[in-house]
DNA sequence: CTGAAAGCGCTAACAT
DNA sequence: ATGTTAGCGCTTTCAG
């Protein structure tokens, strides 16, 4: 009963219930443990609860060169889409006995590959990507290691990955738009070297065809980086270019309240003047002034379904890679109105 | 130059080097590296890189039992509060070629206590913690690896530590209010199990005493956990209960946001009927409507310090224990402004 | 069903 | 300055 930490080795366990070493090593293990009289596993199972007995995982990878360990790239823990996800991953891996080591990469092609050498190095038994590059390289590196990545996916070669849903959640905002009446719609695109980016775009193309309206070219304005500058600045071309604009769909809710500010400094008000529709649903931007209509996405699910996809593959490798999308919601909040009928020189 | 992964080990490169294995790990070690033949040394280094070698860390630990890994308690990443940290604490560790195990914790006493087990299993080198309770026993269970408090202090035990200094938060908080012309000013607290609930506690008497001002009971409400629903209620007792109240200090960004409900739901507003302080300066709370009024605290720094007082440790864990307070700074906004002098019924 | 023996890749005395 | 030897704690053939 008394946890005696440290240091007690198989060879004491052994010692104490008078049998081989590897005898418990056979009977500790889940797999092995059939081969041992069950008379004796109780008596080893006995001993080493005794004395305190824990397996030391770093001898058992030097052995079986598996580490229960998982690398997850993202590009930043601070960006506040990203917690939620961790949190599904970790706890989901720690319920499976994994461990995460998490790596962030700021999207520097370096940093990704030194740490991916370093992860191999530690023996990492897969990988979880959620970095906005993902290099063919890297995957290669990965050195047949099982791979899951999130929010992304690579067309050039099977890998399997979990996703919300981007495009039906652009179209639950564009429905919603709709549904208010607007017309003139515009969009706040994200990095088109993001498969998100790319996907949201499409969304809103798809849709806004699908509700039949036009999207000339100037309706969509690109931003480099998911930051409320660059909403500013998208925003902000999009508002002096298209006249009679009435709603922005953003596609990420940072570049939304970059769009606030845009509104702001062109003495527009949101949601009378223009609505504006965030993705992601982060922390407390149901709280601004106006509240942010934005796509909710269920990230610790996404978490939890990457850290699932990647302990089956764990298990059997050979598995076919697959891509599972999560279905976004759409929570409605302030920023989101019927669009003002009688409207001055816009 | 090819860099062939997988398993060279330090006999190929001892075989192409025409040397002992053991002089090759001799000529790789930093600390070894004198004892053996420049030339030598060379020719390993040389050949070590046409193999594309890596040290494997994994059978280093078991020889060593080292692991160049860390384990870092928080409550939850998905606290706001906590990425900041978590990414000085990373970097930090990252350049000195260590991996931070991360581990949340949900302040779950058990889970903290099967964890602690978990890591020292995997022989992490050491811990950072910044879970509110650190039990005396988690110390001892450490069992001798050394320890580095974040945002926490023990009276029981010399265990290092590191902090933004609350006092003085708090003391900026309060001066700030004071010049504005306050005197009714009302705190609420946070967790008194917490050390940064007491301090910030203390800290709101002592500089409330310093400014002259009279601080009965009433003014000085407890919050059971750092979250809007929370300080909706003790900061609402606090309107409730004191006639003539202008301004409150909150113990957290999140406390604050809740007072902004409580005041909301009163018919009050802010800053124009009553000012609100938080603390922390979270993400968007400089976007809320009003802009929050904050102590600003440097949390990259506090887990780079964490970090660094570590690595101290491991390298010499003789040094005496220590606690580093890093200054905070007061970023005024829209939520504080002078008491309106006339006022109804309050 | 259990024991014996070998070895994962590395390091650290000890010897030369 | 380098080679020899032994072994970290565990798993896994192979025998019995």
């Amino acid at each position: 009963m008394a946890a005696v930490r440290s240091s007690v080795t198989i060879r004491d366990v052994a010692r104490v219930a008078e049998v081989h070493p590897s005898t418990v090593s056979r009977a500790l293990g889940v797999q092995t443990r059939a081969l041992v009289n069950e008379q004796t596993v109780q008596r080893i199972i006995r001993a080493a609860a005794e004395l305190g007995y824990r397996v030391n995982p770093i001898a058992r990878g030097l052995k079986t060169s598996r580490s229960c360990t998982v690398a997850v790239f993202i590009p930043d823990v601070t960006n506040p889409l990203f917690p939620p996800i961790l949190r599904g991953i970790e706890d989901r891996l720690d319920d499976a006995g994994y461990t995460a080591l998490i790596v962030n990469t700021d999207n520097d092609r370096d940093r990704e590959r030194s740490q991916l050498d370093a992860m191999c190095d530690r023996q990492v038994d897969g990988f979880i990507s959620a970095t906005a590059r993902v290099d063919r390289e890297l995957l290669v590196a990965a050195a047949g290691r099982p791979v899951v990545l999130v929010n992304r996916s690579l067309e050039a070669a099977p890998v399997s990955a979990v996703a919300v849903d981007d495009r039906r959640g652009v179209r639950l905002a564009v429905e919603h738009l709709v549904t208010l009446g607007h017309v003139r719609i515009g969009h706040v695109a994200g990095s088109s070297s993001a498969t998100t980016g790319q996907r949201r775009q499409l969304g809103f193309l798809e849709s806004m065809r699908a509700a039949g309206l036009s999207v000339p070219k100037s309706h969509v304005r690109p931003s480099k980086a998911p930051t409320e500058q660059e909403g500013a600045r998208a925003g902000g071309q999009l508002l002096d270019r298209v006249p009679g604009l009435t709603a922005i769909v953003a596609a990420t809710d940072l570049l939304a309240v970059g769009c606030y500010d845009a509104l702001e400094s062109r003495g527009l008000r949101c949601p009378a003047d223009v609505s504006v529709v965030g993705f992601n649903d982060i922390p407390l931007v149901d709280r601004l002034s106006p509240a942010l209509t934005t796509v909710r996405v269920p990230q610790r699910q996404i978490g939890i379904a990457a850290a699932d996809m990647l302990l089956e593959l764990l298990v059997d490798s050979s598995r076919p890679a697959r891509e599972v999308l999560l279905a976004p919601t759409l929570s409605v909040r302030e920023s989101t109105a019927a669009p003002c009928t009688d409207r001055a020189g816009r």
